[in-house]
DNA sequence: ATCGATTGCGCAAACCATTGCGGAACCGTT
DNA sequence: AACGGTTCCGCAATGGTTTGCGCAATCGAT
């Protein structure tokens, strides 16, 4: 309204009779400028509300103070807290997200890239989709001076830096626990054998057998292609009516957990009594199902937070060559699906 | 690697001894150019990878491709799925979308508003907070020529397009649905009064009571101040202990009728026998809930692309002055929770 | 031969902030 | 008086693309 157009440099200068140039110093304080022309351009700036046109800012110094973050899936409890801690990390730094999905398809992946890269963006935070393996996309970026992170779903085949969960460590945290609580006979729903957090937790779920010397059965491996609901119903049921059935079982993800939980319920199997249930990512869902979900929490927020925070600094010193792996530490949380020794609140 | 610099008109021009401007022209066919010299330099540019810089047309034309997204709160089932649509919609017409988040802080929702004014936005998708009522923020945009759409959680109190769930009739669908399933004493866990969507499932509530000429009390409506679990249990304890307990629980969303659903099997009352319970938004939590929850379908998709559509439809048109307001359907989801005729596959 | 219309293309400004370099003015030192 | 060192400031280029305007050439019509 008071406006119309948007105050210039220019307008600045003209009014004060000085240079344009004087008047881009002045603003930022230069010492080539005496204090008293200083003070003249900043009142009469602030005065008249003037706003350094940011395109025009961005187009000289040839970045946006975006980053662009890359994820299988929006709709997800743990990307969502990851996109959480991103966007208020960048916030702090003065840059914004902008935030893409690939649907876990490769051509998603890439096209997304290819936006990013063309354009608008400083730097990349990427989950990869499960069908990407090498990252010819991403090294597009890196070849352009623009740094790349990877985190959580990452590849081993592109070397960037990571900010990874520790999965093996969470894995075996969880297995222990079955172990203290008293199960012997642990099953384990593992993903696929394509996907690197899936390997590392299933490392995990065995070292800790090996190492609390319990008993380890092949067959009590099931491998989950889809990661849903109904595997974890379907594998639960066989492993149940094997002729060796385990006692405790282990899931890639809390889903796969739900679907365990039903077959159990539904077999008429007590939980935790009979047989103890652990899941993997702590989702909302392992609080509200009944009974509620023992699982392992991964600070989604704290990844975003951590990766945001190594690209900003990466992209201000335009360093895209350390490749330094951060993990961060996963968290037991306690459910009545585990709880053998003491159950204080009981079941709802 | 292959190439150091990017390529740009210039370089094309020089290349092809023709001027930067007959360059630009050809490679957008304009008629004023022979079809020769177009095939010529589009094939050069094909060859050599042009692509143009983009930040150089984003300052020359003052648009950028970016749209902004402020959500109340990003970790929450249904913002996430507007937004997975505003970004798939968005993709479809070469647009980015940058999000940001308020944490219903009217503050951050202020200060983000203008992050987003001072540079990278063509324009603003918005959900306000809880703590805003008029929209002075948001007025600097549109001043500035910039559209905004506001959807989800309004005010009414600023003049803008607006894509909005269809409370009134969700909720009035969601209690005909109570009344027909036999239910004649119907309670509503209302949201806070200040909030429009609020008031608008409650109207929806009272008109469905009036209409099929069921018992209305004014002491089964509660207000929930924090929308959460804990409100859900200690009212619906008010509700069953009072002289008139009512049969059916209307709840503002999911997670208050979560609580719901708690208090009512700690207290032994038979759901949905004794006590039918209805959510509202559903959310994943209703699947996996016991016994399943029947809620409202907000089609949170639909409504991220369609103000998405929207909005980039007005920034193309320079259009701020129209304010049509769209209503999207909800869609009744009936479980177990609500259940009384037939149940044909029991509870798990 | 002259005029008008059409086609094809280039000049240069515009967008706005930034910055290397050089000029001018002023000081003090020798 | 001459010189070197500071201080202060502006010129002009830079970045890449777009676009209004105008020039030149060609052709057909009279």
């Amino acid at each position: 309204m008071t406006e119309n157009r948007k105050l210039t440099l220019k307008d600045i200068a003209r009014e004060l009779n000085i240079s344009i140039s004087t008047a881009s110093r002045a603003l930022k304080g230069h010492p080539d400028i005496s204090d008293e022309t200083i003070r003249i351009v900043k009142e009469y700036a602030l005065k008249h509300n003037y706003v350094p046109n940011v395109l025009a800012v961005n187009f000289r110094k040839n970045r946006t103070f975006n980053i662009g973050l890359i994820v299988p899936e929006l709709v997800h409890h743990f990307f969502s807290t990851v996109i959480s801690g991103a966007i208020d990390a960048a916030k702090k730094k003065g840059y914004n997200v902008i935030v893409s999905q690939s649907n876990d398809i490769l051509q998603d992946e890439v096209t997304a890239c290819r936006t990013f890269l063309a354009s608008s963006v400083d730097g990349l935070l990427i989950s990869i989709s499960n069908e990407t393996f090498e990252g010819k996309h991403m090294l597009d970026f890196i070849n352009e001076g623009k740094p790349v992170i990877q985190f959580d779903k990452i590849t081993d085949q592109l070397d960037t830096p990571k900010v990874i969960v520790d999965d093996f460590e969470g894995a075996y945290q969880a297995v222990k626990h079955l172990i203290d609580e008293g199960y012997d006979k642990i099953a384990h729903l593992r993903g696929r054998s394509e996907v690197k957090n899936a390997n590392e937790r299933a490392l995990g779920y065995e070292k800790a057998l090996k190492d609390f010397k319990r008993e380890f059965q092949p067959e009590w491996i099931k491998e989950c292609k889809l990661i849903n609901e109904e595997e974890g119903y379907v594998f639960t049921k066989e492993l149940m009516e094997s002729e060796n059935p385990p006692n405790a079982i282990f899931c890639i993800t809390d889903l796969v957990a739900l679907g365990v939980i039903k077959y159990l319920k539904k077999a008429g199997i007590n939980i935790p009594q009979q047989v103890g249930v652990m899941g993997f990512s702590n989702w909302k869902l392992a609080e509200i199902v009944n009974p509620s979900l023992s699982s392992v929490d991964q600070h989604g927020y704290q990844i975003g937070v951590t990766a945001t925070e190594m690209l900003i600094e990466k992209i201000q010193n335009h360093d895209i060559e350390s490749h330094e792996t951060v993990e961060i530490k996963t968290n037991l949380v306690v459910r009545d699906s585990t709880r053998l020794s003491k159950n204080e609140f009981g079941n709802i």
